[in-house]
RNA sequence: GGGUCGGUGCCCGAGUGGUUAAAGGGGGCGGACUGUAAAUCCGCUGGCUAUGCCUACGUUGGUUCAAAUCCAACCCGGCCCA
């Protein structure tokens, strides 16, 4: 945690891991809180920039942080400026990757980038959305494939002029990968510095980032001296621990809970966290007080899971989401008001029990939908099933019924 | 370009002609226990409306009754040399 954090206004602190040029003296240039109190003196708002390459169709918690912290700008007056990393997605950033990273097409990247403004509430009001999609000159949106895909070849030689290979091998990943033997292609070394060319095209104040982005972010600077440009101030904030525990948040590691996902799913997976990584989530996903929290670890983890539902969506769903959580796992199956529906329309009877829960999508394939069965994580009703050959003759028997496999999944047969 | 080693299931990694849907570990899933946690123990971990059938060991072709295992060509990677 650097020194003079404190020196920062309170709604930027929370959750900060770093931020530089950190000096402790009165120049704009090189302290964050001379150059916050400057924007506010000559009425210029600063330009924070952040940075997300479309490459899934999920923002997730650890996303989250950052658009959260965005925002914070947002309502502090100055203006987000969030660059949809379209180019950048199809070469990969290899920050964190053991490998090279698949392109992707433009139309993927597109759609992507589409789901991304959805979940940060491009259609909603500021009150229930992310980002303030509506006050003006508080957002600008740009794509970076607008200037990245303009560029020739000159142009592109000159911007790799401003690093040595020497730097990128130190960068972390790199280095790992070159010393291990493992594939670098030439083209990941032009990651970081696209994305540090995003800084310099959009006048970056500021630009906010994972703590792993941190040699990215800091090659923002150097290609805006470069070209004879202010440079930025990097903000690094925190990558989020997955719901496993161990490694970070991320898609592909199946440990992510998404914005996308309802209230009651999003409790039910914040409920049942490890206790490692409560305090954490505490910090960096809701605005509770840390000086005033219950001390048993199982009310601890509940507030944790309903305060970061109700950020998401709203107070009145979060509670109706700990109150259906807490029904599930009562097994008052009689009570389970808000279990997801699924029809049987599609459904041939008669219809053998695993052929049903993989037709439903209740399971990924129905040799999968056997072994659950076979395992004892099937109910019907709260009756355990276990036998694989089990038909189920007539719809109007499964109608009505609560389908439940494992600890989470519980579907209720609709007609 | 030359030499050399290598490419196995989600990942790591054994396997060098047949009882191999492929040891072992990790991860994941399910069960028991619990605080719907952790730890621990047990089971499962290619697909298929399924007592059987199909697809799988970089790719393609070949040898063989039989190939992840042998041969050829090709593709991809590491290292060394140029």
């Amino acid at each position: 945690m650097p020194d003079n954090l404190h020196s920062l206004p309170d709604w930027l602190q929370r959750g900060i891991v770093d931020f530089f040029p950190n000096e402790d003296n009165d120049s704009s240039e090189s302290n964050l809180s001379r150059r916050l109190e400057e924007s506010t003196k000559n009425k210029k708002p600063l330009r924070v920039k952040l940075g997300i390459d479309p490459t899934g169709t999920d923002i997730h918690l650890g996303h989250s942080i950052l658009f959260r912290k965005l925002r914070a700008f947002q309502d502090a007056g100055h203006t987000a400026v969030l660059i949809i990393g379209d180019f950048t997605a199809q070469i990969g950033d290899p920050t964190g990757k053991s490998k090279t990273r698949i392109q992707l097409t433009q139309d993927e990247v597109d759609s992507n980038a589409e789901t991304y403004l959805e979940q940060l509430g491009c259609s909603k009001e500021p009150s229930n959305s992310i980002l303030d999609f509506k006050t003006p000159g508080r957002l600008e949106i740009r794509r970076n494939s607008e200037w990245l895909s303009k560029l020739n070849l000159v142009e592109v030689v000159n911007l790799l002029g401003t690093a040595t290979v020497g730097q990128m091998l130190a960068k972390e990943e790199f280095g790992k990968r070159y010393s291990s033997g493992t594939p670098i292609s030439i083209h990941e070394f032009l990651y970081p510095l696209l994305q540090a060319y995003d800084s310099f095209f959009v006048r970056a104040d500021i630009e906010l980032g994972g703590t792993d982005q941190k040699f990215n972010v800091a090659m923002g600077r150097d290609v805006q001296r470069h070209f004879h440009q202010r440079a930025q101030f990097g903000l690094l904030l925190p990558i989020l621990v997955g719901l496993d525990g161990v490694q970070k948040m991320s898609k592909s590691l199946g440990n992510t809970v998404s914005l996308k996902e309802d209230a009651l799913s999003m409790y039910s997976k914040l409920e049942k966290v490890p206790d490692s990584v409560i305090d954490s989530y505490i910090k960096l996903l809701t605005n509770l007080d840390t000086s005033n929290l219950p001390s048993n670890p199982r009310e601890l983890q509940k507030l944790m899971a309903l305060s970061v539902t109700s950020i998401f969506h709203g107070a009145e769903a979060g509670q109706s989401a700990q109150e259906g959580a807490a029904r599930l796992v009562s097994g008052a199956q009689d009570s389970l008001i808000n279990v997801l529906e699924v029809s049987l329309s599609n459904i041939n009877f008669p219809v053998k029990a695993f052929y049903l829960l993989s037709a439903l999508g209740l399971c990924s394939s129905s040799s999968e939908a056997r072994r659950q069965i076979q395992g004892g994580g099937v109910r019907l009703d709260g009756a355990k099933v276990t036998d694989t050959a089990l038909v189920f003759n007539e719809k109007s028997f499964l109608v009505g019924k609560v389908l439940q496999i494992g600890k989470k999944t519980f579907r209720r047969l609709a007609d």
